[in-house]
DNA sequence: CCAAAAGTGTTAGAGTTACACCCATGG
DNA sequence: CCATGGGTGTAACTCTAACACTTTTGG
């Protein structure tokens, strides 16, 4: 066989997402065990090398797994990221032969995106630590993980619009329009009115409203609607066009 | 190191679309040297294994100029490809043997997606044949190919609507907006009139009017226009919205 | 009462759809 | 002259954007 070809290992990444209370987008980094290096450069996306009998998509259900405790969560695979220098650090060369008690020579990964409400509860299987970030408070990270992140940010508005109903995935299951706004207004470029926003939404049949409506607020309270996913496959509306 | 951790051989296997005078979306296949096969399974997407100092992206870039002779081919990377199974049928493990010379265990994929003009001449450095084949006469191929070019048709009716000026890597450099349409309806589930498609393609500042019209042809000649990439990437229009 | 946001209504304008009509060409 | 498709015009309709107005709540 020429020399030249390659057998490297191969990894999953996966950056979840959730939305605060505070109308920020966060992603979800896990603490790494790795000794004498400073806190704040322990911070990772949460991953894994994938198994000998493994799918890219059965080891992102695992990772995630492992990472939240949750069973079953969406996710999309959006890109293979393999830049031979990517795993070239002299930390993140320390780092696997420790993980992984093994010279790793080259190392691609397979990038996930996934959506979490971001009052879950957070049950680690792997990692001790598991803390949402602020997207835009998210430290240097190990290899090539800010590019990952930053390119996750482009994927998830695409998503969005070609399925707005993921959107739900973000927010609580009851949720006023508003904050289906504001999650709006963070994951697209598009500016809409809110008042012909909140038109357009609760014209929608599967934008149930509830008898529920806000409290303490000091203003007019809203109402809390939830999202009928079994209407919305039937009909497929997008939110704009 | 957990014995259950694997290092894989990676590829890139790339779908090459192209539009021919049917109004047909064809695919280029290459030949494979394979003895004792029957010649219609000796068909396969062209691909290769990365080198070991080579980035996906590059790798197929590789894999194209030697498929087409072509320096510089537009590409996107649209899905990684990790069915442990993808590649066990016996004369999969057999071709590999024989092209790598080497036995693989396992190899995942990274599939890409170009476009090329179907008039343009194919001049390959690897393949003694390289053949364009209607998108619908595809025969079955090794691998998981038919899969992959399956998810390819989706992926490049998303990316003409993501981005409409692709579209033209497929066209002539002068083409009629009746070409047009006919590409158009066959990448895109929307159905428009021709009279409203031709009056709007005609509107577009980077649609521009050539001199030249058809000839010989037995109803009111057509004329020819030209993309203007550089008008297109100043306004940016999408084609519906 | 005031401030703030909820929620409804109205209107102008932009974009889309359907289709009528005339033009040019080969047979 | 006819059939076929090129190319333009127009009118109805739908969707969107801007914004005025009323409602509700806490302070």
């Amino acid at each position: 066989m020429s020399p030249s070809f390659i057998h490297t290992y191969v990894s999953v990444d996966c950056v979840v997402f959730g939305f605060d209370h505070e109308n920020r987008l966060n992603i979800l980094l896990a603490q790494r065990h790795f000794e004498n290096v400073p806190i704040e450069r322990q911070k990772k996306l949460p991953g894994s090398l994938i198994l000998s009998e493994e799918d890219v998509d059965d080891a992102a259900q695992r990772v995630l797994h492992e990472l939240t405790g949750i069973k079953k969560m969406v996710l999309k695979q959006f890109k293979c990221f393999a830049d031979p220098m990517r795993a070239s650090s002299n930390d993140d060369i320390r780092w696997m032969g420790e993980e992984y008690k093994h010279n790793i020579d080259r190392i691609i990964t397979v990038a996930y995106l996934s959506l979490c409400k971001i009052d879950h509860k957070i049950n680690s299987t792997k990692y001790d630590t598991v803390d949402w970030c602020p997207i835009d408070k998210v430290p240097l990270l190990p290899f090539d993980h800010n590019k990952i992140i930053s390119e996750s940010l482009i994927e998830i508005r695409k998503w969005i619009e070609s399925d707005f109903s993921i959107i739900f995935e973000l927010l609580p299951k009851r949720f006023t329009i508003r904050q289906l706004y504001q999650l709006y207004s963070a994951l697209s470029e598009k500016r809409i009115d809110i008042k012909n926003f909140h038109k357009k939404i609760s014209s929608f049949n599967y934008i149930i409203p509830l008898d529920e409506i806000e409290t303490n607020v000091a203003h007019r309270a809203a109402r809390y609607y939830k999202f009928d996913a079994k209407v919305y496959k039937k009909n497929n509306t997008k939110l704009i066009k």
